[in-house]
RNA sequence: CGCGGGAUGGAGCAGUCUGGUAGCUCGUCGGGCUCAUAACCCGAAGGUCAUAGGUUCAAAUCCUAUUCCCGCAACCA
């Protein structure tokens, strides 16, 4: 029986298309999946789209659609990008299909029969215009910031989740369990919101449109979506056999989501007396090449479907999983993009394949055994320096210490000469066999991040992809065929590099001063 | 004084917790090699580590203040 390791990312909400951080978290989500599942995890991954908004119907209205059919469409967008980016998740859950309500009907009553979900009332400021609530931290001034209009009180009914009983149990647990929430700076922030304020208890109805998971027992109300879209993690597998799989290992989320999934949805867990996750990883955004948020106001937002159009899959996955920093906020720079696909994987590790392979071709037999061969180099280094990353959830700095392998490789090769060995044989084999041990060793620990990849660059060698492990030095036996080029080199788009000219007509130029 | 992150050679980043010759990738320049996707290898130039004080034998690193940038601020998913 090996060990379980259940992995979900955040469910997507399907209000338009998907975007460059639903790219990256899908990737992400999926190099630690395969990552488990290769170190010999019985791995279960779960994605998928949270339908209950009340947003969702304005947003459909407003293409004079229904909203099922809006939600549906939206939804079948997410879905089809995990196909794009060869994403290995077993489940895909949608918060309006039945086994996702059942459950969360059953914890809303568990929680309401022991007194943690109540009815009461919520006063707050309001504008009328917005038809909405504003805190006093977003109108200081009880001024409305979008419409500059005075905010009146307003008195609303609702449920409740006494959330704030809960403080000091919350506090405990992130202070005993210091890898629930990875990075170090999530971890703090949380921490220091939690202890700088009292926590109030949460509001967690809204008045029904007739869109949503209506409230047990008061159909005037359905839950408030927050509510009910982190239960998914539970109700995808809550009541059938892979329920084994529960309590989650990670979740995988952005940081704008950090709170609801380190505070309230523990809590939520804890007070139904459900065991708890074992790790939030919150992955940073990423900002445009300005280092701007990417929106749509300022018109700097890059489509990953183009991206996919444009580049290989393995190439934008390499990408985001080297140049993005794991932990931190990253700019998305496609002509960085390129530049990793020429330098990194192709004329590092595809070129690599390509030399070693074509010279020893040139004039000899195809197939190639271990014996008598001695072992120069190996990749147990490099595995372990994997595997101590990957845990602190530096996927990043996982791939960096695997392409060391790749460098030292292509030193190997122009220290030892192997083109000057022709009329020694057996010093040529002594090269290349460990060469070739190399790209098999090295394209098995990449392929739980570029799995496409790991397969094809082990094809010309005539050898399957298998675990680590198993691999021996100076067991397998190549049989070498002719490689074609992995990564073929894509040309920098025409750096438009307008230089700042002296202007023609320096007058007009003061003038716009 | 709302919270958090950031400011390091041309670009992007690491190093800061646990002070002690400032490191990596790309780019630039020089050399080598010629098996290979004009790819690979070696070497060099280039930084007053945002600013100003302080602690110390010693500060990118600790303390204080300041400036600038970014995100969040919990019924906006």
């Amino acid at each position: 029986m090996s060990e379980k390791f259940y992995i979900t990312t955040a469910i997507d909400y399907p209000n338009g298309s998907p975007h460059m951080g639903h790219a990256l978290e899908k990737i992400a989500s999926d190099a630690y999946a395969r990552w488990h599942a290769f170190l010999g995890f019985d791995t279960y991954f779960v994605t998928g789209t949270d339908e209950n908004g009340q947003k969702l119907i304005e947003s459909a209205k407003a293409l004079g659609q229904d909203t099922q059919t809006y939600v549906d469409e939206n939804s079948k967008k997410f879905r089809q990008l995990c196909q794009d980016l060869n994403v290995s998740n077993n489940d895909f859950i949608r918060t309006t299909e039945k086994r996702h309500h059942d459950v969360c009907i059953d914890l809303w009553k568990k929680l309401e029969t022991k007194g943690d979900v109540y009815f009461g009332v919520y006063s707050g400021n309001y504008c009328l215009a917005c038809e909405s609530f504003y805190t006093e931290t977003q109108a200081p001034d009880n001024i409305c910031p979008a419409h500059n209009t005075e905010l009146s009180k307003k008195e609303e009914e609702g449920y409740f989740f006494k959330m704030g009983a809960y403080q000091d149990w919350i506090i405990n647990h992130i202070k005993t369990h210091p890898n629930f929430i990875v990075p170090s700076s999530s971890y703090n922030e949380m921490l220091s919101r939690l202890e700088g304020d009292k926590l109030r208890d949460l509001p967690i109805s809204r008045p029904n449109e007739g869109w949503g998971i209506t409230v047990p027992g008061n159909s005037k109300f359905v839950m408030y979506t927050w509510f009910d879209a982190l239960i998914n993690y539970y109700s995808a597998i809550a009541g059938t056999p892979n329920e084994k799989y529960w309590p989650a290992s990670m979740h995988v989320i952005g940081k704008d989501i950090t709170w609801f999934h380190t505070v309230i949805w523990p809590i939520m867990l804890h007070a139904a007396g459900i065991a708890l996750p074992k790790q939030v990883y919150v992955h940073g955004m990423i900002l445009a090449e300005d280092g701007k948020k990417m929106s749509k106001s300022l018109n700097n937002v890059i489509d990953p479907n183009e991206m996919l159009a444009k580049y290989p899959l393995d190439s934008f996955r390499y990408y985001l999983l080297r140049a993005i920093p794991a932990q931190s906020d990253g700019r998305f720079s496609e002509k960085e993009l390129i530049e990793k696909h020429n330098a990194e994987l192709g004329n590092s590790f595809g070129n690599l394949i390509m030399r070693v392979i074509k010279l020893y071709l040139k004039d000899n037999a195809p197939t190639l055994g271990g014996e008598g061969i001695t072992q120069e180099v190996n990749f147990d280094e490099n595995f372990a320096r994997m595997k101590v990353h990957m845990e602190k959830c530096e996927h990043n700095r996982a791939l960096e210490a695997l392409w060391e392998g790749v460098n030292n490789m292509n030193q190997y090769v122009n220290t030892k000469e192997p083109w000057k060995l022709k009329d020694d044989k057996a010093a040529l084999k002594q090269v290349v066999y460990n060469c070739l041990y190399s790209i098999q060793a090295i394209s098995t620990l990449l392929s739980p991040f570029l799995p496409d990849t790991a397969n094809k660059a082990l094809e010309p060698l005539g050898v399957k992809l298998g675990k680590f492990e198993e691999i021996k030095f100076g067991s397998v036996t190549y049989e070498l065929t002719e490689p074609t080029p992995l990564f073929p080199k894509i040309d920098l788009p025409e750096a438009p590099k307008q230089e700042p000219k002296a202007p023609k007509n320096p007058k007009a130029q003061k003038q716009k001063n």
